[in-house]
DNA sequence: GGGTGAATGTAACAGCATTACAGAGGGGGT
DNA sequence: ACCCCCTCTGTAATGCTGTTACATTCACCC
């Protein structure tokens, strides 16, 4: 009997992942199923089992395809820390374009993969500022964890979409007498200021502690 | 007939929830099956939807569960700066010992809620700082933000135990000179050490600002 | 006793991951 | 030409999941 998937005869493990990739892209991994795939594809369920074993597996394989796409970013910037900064924006930037990929491969444990090539970038940088050994790593890692917890907290708020609980505005009106702040806090935060604010501490910290 | 569960004869939803809870708690919501809360109760399925309605409500259930369980932290030390530090410990030990829960929590984007005491205690700290209005919100989100980002992190982690990923020392192998900072990237960090650093940094631009 | 509503159990449905098994198709050996 | 083996795909089944329609029990009130 004739395929019913018309054009390309063979199917190739790489269909399978970047088909997998779309449908988490749009709808997160919870939408990806093993029927779902089989059918963006045009192919029975098992022929995904044949080619990529399992849905684990297909994560992992998913995981590497978002790795390598993240590709080799270009620091921008008179002086080191501004090269950094431009760093952490780019890559954060990249990553929110594909969130929820992006907890795919968090999940897997292999942030530290997709970030080698950016760590290596900022590494130069950080030699710059005087900035080496167990200390730059410390500085990575910190970084790192900026960039990554940022981009993990709006994932998830953008799935439940601004569904504001209201008891938190009516708790901070019990309170003292700040009326700013307690309107400030019951709005929806604005992201890029306030990835802004973290990154600039950090950087500060490193500038600051170069002078010693 | 004789109902299965022999002692206490009414069939609580707060049973319900604090056994969702305990399960969650090791095994991760993942591990949360309505057939398995309604055997961990001692109770047939359709119980448990009698009770709760839903696996969503419930899951929202166990996420207020979890937020009056935090309770009121209390803030110790001599300068602000310090208390708002021992806050922000005390929040992460909390949370660190229901890792799984605090993900349900954020996933319902009802972080704000849990973290609102902390958020009123912190608030006066940042007063005596000279922080108010829109900057006082600013640096409690930012505070917010390392806080449940390093507990989210450090949780998945958790989850896969500590599976290095071996690609990472070659990659940076070739790399330029610096041994020290290759080795040290290549070891499991130190998540204390970690979260000390950018707490440190957020504190230091907000002792910092004050001067100005 | 009779009714009324809360609480529980039985059994079923659809959707999920996974797998055992049977084929189709092509290429190589004889 | 024939056969066999390897790659790939489809059919059908198993056991898990959430959810619900329906019947049943139990306690209380009139």
């Amino acid at each position: 009997m004739k395929p019913a998937r018309e054009e390309a005869g063979a199917l190739t493990a790489h269909d399978i992942v970047t088909a997998a990739a779309a449908i988490i892209d749009e709808g997160g991994p919870h939408a990806l199923t093993m029927r779902r795939v089989a059918d963006a594809v045009g192919v029975a369920v098992t022929g995904i089992y044949w080619h990529v074993g399992n849905r684990e597996e297909l994560l992992a394989a998913v995981g590497e395809h978002m790795i390598a796409r993240i590709g080799t970013l270009k620091a921008v910037g008179e002086t080191p820390v501004e090269r950094i900064a431009s760093l952490a924006h780019q890559l954060r930037d990249n990553l929110l374009a594909h969130a929820h990929l992006v907890g795919v491969v968090h999940q897997q444990a292999k942030t530290g993969s997709m970030f080698q090539p950016v760590h290596a970038a900022m590494a130069t940088e950080l030699a710059a500022l005087g900035h080496t050994g167990t200390n730059a790593a410390l500085a990575l890692r910190s970084l790192q964890v900026h960039v990554v917890g940022s981009v993990l907290l709006e994932r998830s708020i953008e799935r439940f979409g601004p569904r504001r609980d209201s008891r938190a505005f009516d708790a901070w009106l019990g309170d003292r007498s700040d009326r700013v702040l307690v309107e400030a806090m019951s709005r929806e935060p604005d992201r890029d200021e306030l990835f802004e604010y973290g990154l600039q501490s950090l950087l500060a910290t490193l500038a600051a502690s170069t002078e010693i």
